[in-house]
DNA sequence: CGGAATCCGGGAGGATACTG
DNA sequence: CAGTATCCTCCCGGATTCCG
């Protein structure tokens, strides 16, 4: 395989999705709560300025992998779940954790 | 789970060695071709300096993906193999292909 | 609370030249 | 051939401030 092949790629284009400082653990938060609100997110990784965290958030939306609910009050409330697609990303997740690991 | 603990998981550990601009398309030539050459995988990659290319061969070495055997001749000739972990990442690029293609 | 706007520094990656 | 050695560019992520 050389690059013109590999441009348009799957494997590319899914680490192009992961790759992003904090988007993992973003994915790790939602796949153990399922819905979590914008300061619930951002209370768990603290080191990240709101702007990188809403910029990681907007890019996983548009990738499909996550989906933004708003309510309308005030103070605002935003939920994130993952989309179907990104939950079919657990399993594969799970497998690199463990051989990250040292377990596979 | 927060940034502490995502920190030191594996996870982590494992999308940090994958990230690189070349190395993913690295592995796939050594999982198609078991044992490459460096300038075979300099030229399915003509768009890297050959430093850049020598860097993340070097990481991946050093996080023990790949292997590096030089052969003293002269001109020399220096070949590249994926190590016994690194062909227990084969399945799981596999997946992260397939999903990335909508097919999973 | 959940962002958007602005400014900024460091580091990954590129271009080129040289060497054993 | 398989790399180093320099130099440079660009952009991701961080810090801060402001807004509805």
């Amino acid at each position: 395989m050389n690059f013109e092949e590999f441009k348009n790629c799957g494997l590319r284009r899914s680490l192009n999705i992961l790759s992003g400082k904090w988007k993992p653990l973003i994915l790790q938060n939602l796949f153990e709560e399922d819905r979590v609100r914008f300061v619930e997110l951002w209370r768990n990784m603290p080191r990240v300025s709101k702007k990188v965290l809403a910029e990681q958030l907007k890019q996983l939306e548009k990738d499909l992998i996550i989906e933004r609910t708003e309510v309308h009050n005030f103070p605002p409330e935003v939920y994130y779940k993952l989309t179907e697609r990104g939950q079919k990303l657990g399993p594969i997740l799970s497998e690199l954790h463990s051989w990250g690991n040292g377990l596979a």
